[in-house]
DNA sequence: CGAGAGTTCAAACGGACATTTGAAATATAA
DNA sequence: TTATATTTCAAATGTCCGTTTGAACTCTCG
């Protein structure tokens, strides 16, 4: 049997927002790739907001029963080997067309719509919450919540750079091409960064840490 | 005397395509803020894009005569710190006003526009080269040019996650404040994560490495 | 079959926005 | 002052969207 509409237009629309984003994304260029009309959209869902917040919810589940990543129980420098090469590939990687729903994160980390809170909540925390698993078994026992956080902020924040500023990466440098193989690389490269980073804090915390250093007037 | 309209209109642009970046400011917002009306941007710029080039012009010669950092003859280490906190502090910093072009940088990272270019070229290159010099003068002799960017982007990217994270890192934790002092504390962090890793390349490497320079040379 | 619900479609509507227009206001020059 | 050029303004125009409408089409079931 033919698929439906609606199953049409829900495909069609998790690339056309993953792509665009939910402002930038057109209902025309949907139902054109559904091969239906702009009514079918409002028949169907509502409006805009409405279809928009129904294929999150179906890309959330399609990511339920996909693949989890299994960090078994390796030493924590293996997990996080394991967890920035899952990540970097599903961000940056675009072998996989799997990763709709990561586009989705990217688009809603660039201008956040109302479906933020509930993308947070049901995907990006429990994912975050496994990294700080990771990097609290990394740290000091006696590691601030302040150097947890900020440990794996630098963990992400490493790999999303490699998403966010490649139009700029591009003009850097015109020899860049992120096959495999490279993204491999940079995963490597990211998990030596941060497992250093992580073995430089100081076990012993005798002062607060110090700050205020002078400003650039 | 009065500020002419022209000149004005530039500066309202400024802030209000800084904030919020080229595609979504509009003519409206901007002629109502520098107390004028729509007819004038044609009159003075032609119309929208050319209205943009000549505002990023303009926040490019401001940030010309702007004072630039001095890293002086410092110790590498020192260096790779004072450009960490210069550069955290205008880009997730609201204490300076003088911030409108690195607005405008994260904006055109975030959806390009034509001007990504000379934008990349005039602002973002030199500042990249910048931080290049810091990085080679920290790694191993021997590194190899895929390390030198790469440790470069590992410290780009943890800054810079600061600004794009924001709507998800408020959304994880609330008791995130961005007050200067934590984007001290932050700065610290981030030097140190990326001091270790730099530390943590191997001086001999065995393998050749292969593939490009720097286009620039 | 054939009535009624469910579904699709082309066309129209209305709002937001960039852009244009033509006239009024203001400055400049003679 | 008068004449000419420059600058400002309110209103109109055209385009792109999201949304709505009403009619046609299809499917189900008595």
């Amino acid at each position: 049997m033919r698929k439906t509409t609606r199953s049409r237009l829900i495909e069609a629309a998790l690339e056309v927002f993953g792509e665009r984003g939910y402002h930038h994304a057109t209902i025309q260029q949907i139902v054109r790739r559904a091969g239906t009309n702009v009514a079918a959209v409002n028949y169907h869902f509502g409006d805009k907001a409405q279809f928009y917040g129904e294929v999150v919810a179906h890309a959330l589940d399609l990511d339920r029963d996909a693949e989890r990543i299994d960090l078994g129980d390796e030493p924590p420098e293996e997990q996080l080997r394991t967890f920035v090469f899952w990540f970097l590939h599903h961000v940056v990687g675009m072998h996989k067309p799997s990763s709709s729903l990561e586009k989705i994160h990217i688009q809603e980390m660039v201008n956040p719509s109302p479906i933020l809170d509930t993308l947070v909540e049901t995907f990006i925390r429990p994912n975050h919450m496994k990294l700080r698993a990771i990097v609290a078994g990394l740290l000091p026992d006696d590691a601030t919540e302040q150097d947890v956080r900020h440990h794996c902020f630098s963990v992400i924040g490493q790999c999303l750079h490699y998403k966010f500023a490649r139009p700029v990466m591009d003009r850097l440098y015109d020899d860049i091409e992120f096959t495999e193989d490279y993204v491999d690389a940079l995963a490597e490269h990211v998990t030596s960064v941060s497992l250093a980073g992580m073995r430089a804090v100081p076990r012993q915390r005798l002062t607060a840490a110090r700050s205020g250093r002078a400003r650039q007037s």
